[in-house]
DNA sequence: TTGTAAGCGTTATCAG
DNA sequence: CTGATAACGCTTACAA
């Protein structure tokens, strides 16, 4: 096996071994049967000379990359890396590859992500990305890649999507605790630009308050701990603030508040109650432990590379799935007797 | 543009504008000049049909993929996340696609790996793997496929290395904490099969401190939040362990043991220390603040992508790169004059 | 069972 | 400036 070579091709393979290209193809797809005499002398000088078939030419012989592409807004966040350790697992182990695709923030930039998309010429995609419209996504699809959408709705022919679902829970946790008498109103901290999941949450708190008769908040805030730090330092300054209920987007903005209130010298949970939306394994971690909603994005990053696999040998039984948040409450929301 | 198409081809664009192959070639590529006249027309057909050159047949013809391939044991910590974040940034910089390959844990599973790498016909590669070794890294370059490798000595050829830096750092600290007349042993948390740069740290600190000819103590304990918890719960139940300098491979097992001591009503840091070796933006948000070394995984990301490029196109002038780990004292060690 | 030859969708080298 | 035509490395009928 020489060094930096220029790779050994399956035409030389042949060659060496005495045999046609055809034959080298054969033993290494393990299609038609070859004699055990010339597949071992071609499995031999497969090994002596180093081949490795080339994924590209085959890929263009058979129109199968046999490769999915993954397209995320960015790898940075928690929850969005254990969803693609979720397709990972899956993807190796129906011996796929996977290409990642990020979009970033311009519009621009996404618009030219799905051309790297098409013409990287994958058998299927996986997206989790707010950014893409329903258009963005058949045009993905009309150019016969099908697609799984996570939290995203959107359909089509050959689109599946998987659900994300609050609606109920955080109706119920809403309702509960108007029901135990509690009057402070609730607030939400409000990300512009945080995608549908919080937009989502949001319409839900403020439909359920209505519909409740109740008085709410919306509050502004960035989707930074340190900014959100910040400014609720700065709002715990004012007295009249040192009590609320705060439903807040992820983790660390739950942190920043309940970091902030407890730096001055509020009690969580007892004045200050704090609620994150979107879970990761650090709610448990921090303390108080924050209260929380948390779906496990390593499952539906499997079960979205299952969906898609199904998709692409046209066995799918259901178009669409769906996680229900989970619950969990820790010590950032004052214990109510369930009994 | 019809839905679910089977692609349009260089040829049938060609066909459709009446003009060759050829032409139609040279104005996708902006290489050799076409005349403006059929130029547009040539473009007009592309919108008009939905053209998307195939990525594929390009890189067969040229054997460049314009992809490089990234190879980590999971995407599963913040730590590669952010990693992965550095490195997509500079690949959309430079206009690159990037293929994601996972290790995981058998033996088998990583030459798999390689394997995949190979037939991918990636480019070049990033490896942030410990359990590849020398060879491993020798084989894959060998089939002409470039490599930068982070924090895992291997040199050669076509091979650049990022490397970090802990050695000076955590020996002064360490000198630093006998200096200042403290008499409890430090400990270290030796976590099994972690990698090299817990390895390397153990080293450092195992030999500054028979240098300085003081005792020390290793704990073996688990890369597991909740198993390191639960295992310091129970070690703290011993009043002789009311004390202590832990070191700690990341920010989840330093949260683990001051947690623990926390929640077994011992003080952080006045009787227990922790500190970390991999910290990540969750040690500013838990409560104390954990004190840990540091390195910028996003930068280091880019870096590494920088040097891939350069290594590809062949104006690379440093081989390999160096990252000091920075220390953040935080509230889980005593603060100590610096004056 | 094995070999021959025609694609797969591009690029690139020639002539014209 | 443009058009044939031969690669690129492999798969897959079709023949032998």
């Amino acid at each position: 096996m020489q060094n930096l070579k220029d790779r050994v091709t399956i035409y030389q393979v042949a060659q060496a071994a005495g045999v046609s290209l055809a034959t080298v193809s054969r033993v290494i797809n393990k299609s038609t049967s070859v004699t055990p005499a010339t597949r071992k002398k071609v499995e031999d000088t497969i090994e002596a000379l180093g081949y490795k078939p080339s994924g590209l030419a085959q890929a263009l012989a058979t129109s199968r990359t046999t490769s999915i592409g993954v397209i995320i807004p960015s790898a940075n966040y928690v929850y969005i890396a254990n969803l693609l350790a979720g397709i990972t697992e899956v993807v190796k182990e129906k011996d796929y590859s996977l290409s990642l695709f990020t979009t970033s923030h311009s519009r621009e930039e996404a618009l030219a992500t799905i051309e790297r998309v098409i013409t990287a010429h994958v058998d299927g995609t996986i997206i989790f990305d707010d950014q893409l419209s329903q258009e963005d996504v058949e045009k993905i699809v009309s150019y016969n890649v099908p697609s799984v959408v996570i939290d995203n709705k959107i359909h089509g022919e050959r689109v599946c999507d998987i659900h994300f679902s609050y609606d109920n829970s955080l109706r119920e946790l809403i309702q509960r605790y108007y029901e135990r008498g509690r009057v402070n109103p609730m607030a939400f901290l409000h990300v512009h630009n945080a995608g549908r999941l919080i937009n989502r949450c949001e319409k839900t708190f403020i439909r359920t308050h209505e519909e409740l008769g109740k008085d709410y908040r919306i509050i502004n805030c960035d989707d930074s701990y340190t900014h959100t730090y910040r400014q609720f330092l700065d709002y715990f300054k004012e007295p009249d603030n040192h009590k609320g209920y705060y439903i807040c987007y992820r983790d660390s903005i739950a942190a920043a508040v309940m970091n902030a209130a407890m730096d001055s010298g509020i009690a969580v949970p007892e004045q200050v109650e704090v609620l994150s939306l979107v879970g990761t394994k650090y709610a448990h971690i921090v303390r108080p432990c924050l209260s929380g909603f948390h779906i496990d994005m390593q499952e539906v990053g499997k079960r979205a590379m299952y969906m898609l696999t199904d998709l692409l040998n046209g066995d799918l039984v259901d178009k669409t799935a769906r996680f229900e948040a989970q619950l969990t409450l820790g010590d950032t929301t004052k214990k109510v007797e369930n009994n």
